[in-house]
DNA sequence: CCTATTTAGATGCAATTGCATCTACTAGGA
DNA sequence: TCCTAGTAGATGCAATTGCATCTAAATAGG
């Protein structure tokens, strides 16, 4: 059995360790300015990006990497907050369209000041301009090989 | 508002993306071979770590950056499954001590191997020696001052 | 057409998590 | 001693997640 060096077991345990920090720090201030989590935040953002034309769920599910039943959930409740609408697909009876309303965009407009304010202090903040090069070049070597 | 640099955001959804890929294909490995979660395996190990002494719950938590309820249930699981003892201490009516049963160091015998596979599959083949190195630095740069 | 497969999405039910609160015990004064 | 805080841990209840399955519609093969 091939054990993992130290270095691996140490970026194994960093790694986790700083990225659930981050959102727990980052989901912690959203809650105290009574805004949403970020998961919603990357649903509203991914459904913005789309634009007019909409996004299927389908298609949000691989972006957000969550299960179908999870996004099928959180579509829900998210459209219950009344920050998206669903509207039927008239070429596929099975599927519908997401599109964000006004008061999704506003809502996504809101979150997103404090969200990059905890970026700025817990990334930029801690790494020089080549450092931040190089970590973004190293992690990216870690990413899955795309589907 | 101070908007964070194109390599900040991504550092971060890399950051995110990685480890819950990680977290994911670890757990998805565990779970076809009919064992715990990682979770259940940190905690193991913190309380292996602990030895004949045992561990508090609290000291626990602290090490596994969990809240306080969630390591009360956790340990319930855990010692429903026989893998743990608790024992009430002398000095402190309210604490306890945990303890590790055999079976307890066992099932995390049997997980590390497919644990450690899983590591050095996804991080050590896809890392140099100094890319290692200097990734482990850069993270842990991010991490949290110790409080 | 007609049947078998596949795809999009929803949902019942169990397990887990989050929140708030509760109990028991300890510690620190007055 | 008595009263007040603080700490360790458990727990009721609501929200979320995971799993398996289900429905409806599309597509493929004959």
């Amino acid at each position: 059995m091939t054990n993992p060096t130290s270095q691996t077991t140490r970026i194994w345990t960093s790694l986790l360790t700083v990225s659930q920090d981050l959102t727990d720090s980052i989901e912690a201030e959203l809650k105290t300015h009574g805004l949403p989590k970020l998961s919603w935040y990357d649903a509203l953002l991914e459904i913005e990006k789309a634009g007019a034309d909409g996004i299927r769920p389908y298609e949000l599910k691989e972006r957000l990497l969550l299960p179908q039943y999870g996004t099928s959930r959180l579509l829900d409740r998210i459209a219950k907050a009344g920050l998206i609408t669903r509207q039927d697909v008239e070429n596929d009876g099975r599927g519908q369209i997401i599109r964000l309303t006004p008061k999704g965009r506003d809502t996504r407009k809101v979150m997103w000041p404090i969200y990059a304010a905890m970026l700025v202090r817990s990334i930029e903040h801690r790494l020089s301009n080549s450092e931040a090069v190089a970590l973004g070049r190293l992690l990216s070597k870690l990413a899955k090989p795309r589907s």
